[in-house]
DNA sequence: TCCGGTACCTCGTACCACTGAGTACCACTA
DNA sequence: TAGTGGTACTCAGTGGTACGAGGTACCGGA
């Protein structure tokens, strides 16, 4: 599936912020989650600006840890703020999809 | 439900020409219509430059009626090139929609 | 005659995913 | 030891999209 980067606009934050929320993870490995998930396209340079978004809007907890094989690696882990904002993604992926879902099945 | 407008992005476009492929319908119709299924805070302006670059594409057929009770109103139809584009929108939706509810769901 | 409802348009803004270039660390190999 | 490829992060800039605020205009009723 190609060219989904309109669609996702609002929806991948919310996504980094549950694979986050399930294990302290990093960067690098987020992305491959993602493209595994199915999002192909969605590179790297798209997950650090939004780790560092959600950084700078102190929803996350950053630890710097050496790695084996290569530099060393900055963990996340969301924080009670990232978690109430992860609840309230939710909560508007709910309220949109069932309503647009609702649309294309002709309901009103 | 407040503040969508990020999580809209993409979808909103998507919307509009369901509703047009349903019956021939007008800017304004459109809006209170999209009010209706639960996006409160989607105001004309948008519907408007929506429906322009809709236009401006060659999605749409646009004509131009007198209305009884205020200025004419300009209806849009979906030609063949604005069905193919809704076709590949929910394409789109099922592809994103399906992998967000996975990974909610703890999958992979 | 003013006001509210209908109907359309436009400019500027903010936000977000994406791009591309750069930096840097490490292991392997020719 | 120089080169290559994979890992890992940063940042400035771009383009697309929804939104806010304002304007224009038509109509009927108080």
């Amino acid at each position: 599936m190609e060219d989904l980067t309109e669609m996702l606009k609002g929806t991948l934050e919310g996504c980094v912020l549950e694979i986050i929320s399930t294990e302290e993870t990093y960067g690098y490995a987020i992305t491959r989650r993602l493209n595994d998930l199915g999002f192909t396209d969605v590179i790297d340079g798209t997950v650090y600006t939004i780790l560092l978004r959600l950084e700078r809007n102190g929803l996350v907890q950053v630890t710097k840890r050496p790695s084996e094989l290569g530099p060393p690696r900055k963990f996340y882990a969301l924080n009670d703020a990232g978690r109430r904002e992860l609840a309230t993604f939710w909560a508007k992926w709910q309220y949109v999809s069932t309503r647009i879902d609702r649309l294309r099945k002709g309901g009103r």
